[in-house]
DNA sequence: CCCGGAACCTGAAGGC
DNA sequence: TGCCTTCAGGTTCCGG
């Protein structure tokens, strides 16, 4: 599923492809997918525009064209796009033609992913807390976060209005090099323990983007390969199978309707 | 505001 | 082998 480091291995790998380039015109084969303006608004403010940057935040891919305008994607659970030319990808919703004769082609079996032209990008990604790799998330903002909350740890991990970029595997890795238990209310942490979360998921994160992330479900990169992030993992998506610390099997349990990960011994119910 | 659950989707996996 | 059910989870919406 892409999170933060998929979505940002895409954006690295796609620039250099499609910046400066314009964009002919957008196939919708989903109508679904474009989630606004109406289709006919859409395509007229599309047609012809220039990609002049490409930028992540959260798990939104951001392309911002000289119109001023933004097209953003979202890729949700399936999500993947893939530059080429022919022939068209199977699960191919939506196609992005560009002026060089390539397409950039949103697959997406399950039909989550949306597509968005706006006129500020900024209505959309207001509404996400900061970036976990930039310096201006410490471990005193993850913590006075925490403590205003007591639903589990691990759902607070994945609420974008808190912190942008981290999903349901993400957040069991991170957890797991920190040694929190995922059931732990949010407000129950210690200092120490604020400051190894914070510590784990500026790592499990950046070590995810140096391994192009991870391909469980349908995530590849732009150019069709996968990438490896799902081979360093520890806990997330191996339940059953042993803990690489202290040798018992992981365990999965349902938070928030969400598989998590964990390891028992190494993350026991009370810090 | 905070919290939890359902809906959106369909391929894959598991049960019998 | 095959039908049927369940599972997977990011976001949005809704109810308590």
């Amino acid at each position: 599923m892409p999170e933060l480091p998929e979505v940002e291995t895409i954006k690295s790998e796609l620039s250099p492809h499609i910046i400066g380039r314009s964009i002919n015109g957008v196939t919708l084969l989903w109508e679904r997918m474009l989630s606004q303006p109406s289709p006919e608004e859409f395509h007229l403010h599309i047609a012809g525009k220039k990609i002049t940057g490409l930028a992540r935040r959260g798990k939104y891919l951001i392309f911002r064209l000289d119109s001023g305008d933004s097209l953003i994607i979202h890729l949700r659970m399936s999500g993947a796009l893939i530059l080429g030319g022919d022939p068209t990808p199977k699960y191919t919703r939506a196609i992005i033609h560009l002026n060089n004769g390539k397409s950039i082609f949103f697959c997406d079996p399950r039909k989550f992913g949306r597509i968005q032209l706006v006129k500020d990008e900024c209505d959309i990604t207001k509404k996400l807390g900061p970036e976990p790799l930039e310096k201006d998330f410490t471990a005193e903002v993850l913590g006075k976060m925490l403590s205003k909350r007591k639903a589990p740890v691990k759902a607070v991990l994945i609420d974008q209005a808190l912190i942008a970029g981290i999903g349901n595997m993400y957040a069991d890795e991170a957890l797991f090099a920190a040694r929190i238990n995922p059931l732990r209310p949010a407000d129950s942490l210690s200092q120490n323990e604020i400051n190894r979360l914070h510590k784990a998921i500026r790592m499990v994160l950046r070590d995810a983007i140096d391994s192009k992330g991870a391909s469980v479900s349908n995530y590849f990169r732009p150019g069709g390969e996968k990438g490896s992030a799902h081979s360093h993992f520890k806990v997330a998506h191996r339940k059953g199978e042993l803990c690489p610390v202290c040798g018992r099997p992981i365990k999965r349990i349902s938070i928030r309707q969400r598989g998590s990960h964990y390891c028992p011994k190494c993350q026991p119910e009370r810090g």
